[in-house]
DNA sequence: ATACGTCAATCAATCGATTGTGTATTCGGC
DNA sequence: GCCGAATACACAATCGATTGATTGACGTAT
């Protein structure tokens, strides 16, 4: 029997002969539904398992109790954790998340968004593809006031709330580090520069250099787009063929940094003593290389909680009092053998 | 100006002198409406930048293109990109995917099923939670004829369609490949019985040393709640300092096959000399450990694409033609050093 | 000239829940 | 015993899209 028909306001109604809307309120304990008429109807929806209809009420009231969250792809680690601190933050508030893919490419990124706009989420969380470099694909969500807040990979000059972690410090902190344990000659291994998050850790690499006095290589920069496992076997091929071989390497991944650490070691090439080596992420796979990878980790899930908290709460604000911020968190610096020379100071 | 009221098809009819019916069968092209009309509202719709809503749409129809996904975590390498794969195949077909995390436990499971049937998902894919032992809270699922279609951790008793990858075949592979290695006595780190997967890799494990006439030793048999790596470590010191210590271990995870190696390595015990290791999943983990672990792929985005297939495919079938299945995926075993002790044959 | 079919479009009900407005009853206060 | 207020509920419109039934206009066959 495939015609159950659900049961609604309209069936409890009739079965105590009250008017739907006395069903209604009663549900919902407006003041002025009486004790016994309430208690009646919330017995009978209970027996009868009565479940509002969502849609219904969607309809009426223009609220989905939905948000929407494009990345890149869901499964990369640090994707993945900020996807489950979302969900468990809208959960807990009841809200849906619907899930999106852009696979890094901006023509998916935009049909996602137009999708979800039609799905008429309540707000949007995004992380970017690598390839988007205009975001007027988002102008709908705003132009309505539906909140869009970044998250990690951000645009540059777009006026919205935006969770990042501090790159840049991070990127500094990271080569200091590497100063610190007597590297001279640091690479950099970074990713695209238009995105905000290899740029300004670059950058934090630069300062970092320059406050020590240290010359910046341009060759001892490396611009990968992908930052995978096999562009860092070749990148590291050319870092330690180099004339000049470098004695310190600050990677913008682990994927990356993990594949220097490898491929150093198939050619006999110490670390840290030769290259001492740090990454960026805390990966799993930061504790298990051997020598275990210094990194810098990101509170991933705890972005995806605070970017949720972030939509939620601009949802119900009015928008004149809304303002776009930018969330910066702090980065922790992990310190493991692949950077260690010497004991911390 | 919060109130850009969206265009409806009521607007589109006014401005056309049509009636909304009118305006609403031009759209879906039927063919009771005549061309130049059908033209005049395509060109006034895409003009005003008409997009139906699907809310109302949702609640006449009855249908609302989405369905729903629980599991456990989301941010586990097999996990993630299982939804990846679902989220991949859903989207082709037009569909949204809500997620939710049931953080293994039981409650959270029933909480989720029963939000995601308030959503009127039209159809469900799950993934068990650790706890699980009961599947009445799908109930309500099935007597609607709403698909509901497992993955991986699935009920063993209940009658529906399950996608699973051959667990049997897979332990009994595993541990067959150690044997031909020359491992004699050969441990087992497994998971809780009463989840199939784990189970069936156990009894593959059996299965296996039956054949090869070896012994089954209970001590040899560890079964781990979490499978973690903090219990990788505590169940390989067990192992290792048994009086008849092991030489060969099959893990049913690689978490916990990892840990074991690091242990291994930290007391000087050789892998896979001393003791062959292999593993289970394929994480990114395995390709990271020195001696690299052999393991069992999953084809996890492969399933996840299948899984959102089936259901969407069950869901546009009449009720009496569905009938469950299981559909049983290959896995492949992955050799490397931490279990090859001689070439393979 | 009547009857019938086709085409194009309209009417009105429907999907359930919500909510502003209206109405009947009861109660206390003076 | 009358009035105002509070109480308790019903009525009907609304949110947009959809769709079965219906209406007119026109053409064609008989």
């Amino acid at each position: 029997m495939n015609k159950k028909r659900e049961i609604t306001i309209y069936d409890i109604a009739r079965e105590l002969n009250v008017s739907p809307s006395t069903v209604s309120r009663a549900l919902k304990d407006h003041h002025s539904i009486g004790k016994k008429t309430k208690k009646a109807v919330i017995k009978l929806a209970e027996e009868r398992g009565y479940q509002p209809n969502i849609i219904a009420s969607s309809l009426r009231s223009n609220k989905t109790n939905t948000i929407g969250i494009i990345t890149s792809w869901i499964n990369r680690p640090f994707i993945s954790s900020l996807i489950s601190g979302v969900e468990m933050a809208a959960n807990q508030s009841g809200y849906n998340v619907i899930i999106s893919q852009s696979h890094d490419s901006y023509e998916n990124e935009v049909a996602n968004a137009k999708a979800l706009y039609g799905s008429r989420i309540e707000g949007l969380v995004v992380s970017l593809a690598m390839e988007t470099t205009d975001y007027d694909h988002f102008q709908r969500f705003l132009k309505k006031n539906i909140p869009v807040v970044f998250v990690d990979r951000v645009p540059d000059d777009l006026n919205t709330t935006k969770v990042v972690i501090n790159n840049y410090e991070s990127g500094f902190k990271a080569t200091e580090h590497l100063i610190e344990q007597g590297c001279k000659r640091i690479a950099h291994i970074g990713g695209v520069r238009h995105r905000n998050v290899y740029r300004e850790r670059m950058n934090g690499y630069v300062a970092a250099l320059k406050k020590y006095n240290l010359e910046v290589d341009n060759s001892l920069i490396v611009e990968s787009d992908r930052l995978s496992a096999e562009e860092g076997f070749r990148i590291a091929e050319y870092l330690i063929n180099m004339d000049a071989r470098p004695d310190g390497v600050f990677s913008a991944n682990d994927t990356a940094a993990v594949s220097f650490i490898k491929y150093a070691k198939s050619v006999g090439v110490k670390v840290p003593q030769d290259i001492a080596v740090i990454g960026f992420n805390n990966d799993p796979i930061s504790t298990i290389i051997d020598p275990a990878l210094s990194t810098v980790s990101h509170p991933a899930f705890e972005m995806g909680k605070l970017v949720a908290a972030q939509v939620l709460h601009q949802g119900k604000q009015p928008s004149e009092l809304i303002q776009a911020q930018t969330i910066m968190l702090e980065t922790e610096l992990i310190l493991r053998e692949s950077s260690l020379r010497k004991p911390v100071q």
